[in-house]
DNA sequence: GGAACATCTGAGCAGTTGCTCAGATATGGA
DNA sequence: TCCATATCTGAGCAACTGCTCAGATGTTCC
């Protein structure tokens, strides 16, 4: 079983070690930010350079290159290198349904606002 | 359809408006934080008083009242009151697949480091 | 080599965050 | 009413965050 996370006794419920917390926050918060969502979304699916991320969110190349960095140190992006650009693409399927499962409950809570 | 987030005509991808991604990132905040990851994965399928959650979490009433409201406001948890105590639970059930989902890219991401 | 392009990096700064502390509010029981 | 318990709230402060700016690094083409 994986480090920092124990099955339960009784409810079923999966125990999370203190590091595990930890390690949990960090993910949400990469995600917690406006700009690092947008990239996240803008790379659901396909693969994109820094420059076009940084057309497509708006910020300068340079904050999108600081912001990357964010993302690529909690295992959300990944990228390969092809001559003078890098093509960053999402590194496992948990974020785009992470992503899918926030937009979900934004949906709900506007429309029981 | 919800407010902030459209159909997109080419690749299937939701859209999400500009207000859509702050929305989000707001959720994923909301969880950014030990403290306040802690509290949702404690009220994960039981109920619980600030008092409780002061304990589970390890920090002061105070703190944890302060962490509900910021919960709260991002529509995470609910509360009824009963006498002197507040009872404290979780909105919507997604919530719980968040949490969840997040627990597996962690897993996922200390597993292949 | 030199110019243009793409990306990365460190420093610095304004704005935000999470805690503690002190005190306010509210309920229940003697 | 008085006291203990449970919760909430505002102020204040140290720590953190996300941006810009200036410059470094690396690649392609001439």
């Amino acid at each position: 079983m994986a480090a920092g996370v124990k099955k339960n006794g009784a409810a079923g419920k999966l125990a999370v070690s203190e590091r595990g917390y930890g390690a949990i926050a960090d993910t949400f918060r990469a995600l917690g930010d406006p700009t690092r969502a947008r990239l996240v979304h803008a790379l659901s699916g396909e693969e994109r350079t820094v420059n076009e991320l940084s057309a497509i969110a708006g910020v300068s190349a340079s904050a999108v290159s600081h912001q990357l960095r964010v993302l690529r140190n909690m295992g959300l992006v990944r990228f390969r290198r092809e001559g003078q650009r890098a093509y960053y693409f999402l590194d496992d399927p948990h974020i785009e349904r992470l992503f899918d499962e926030a937009r979900r409950h934004v949906t709900e809570f506007i429309r029981n606002r």
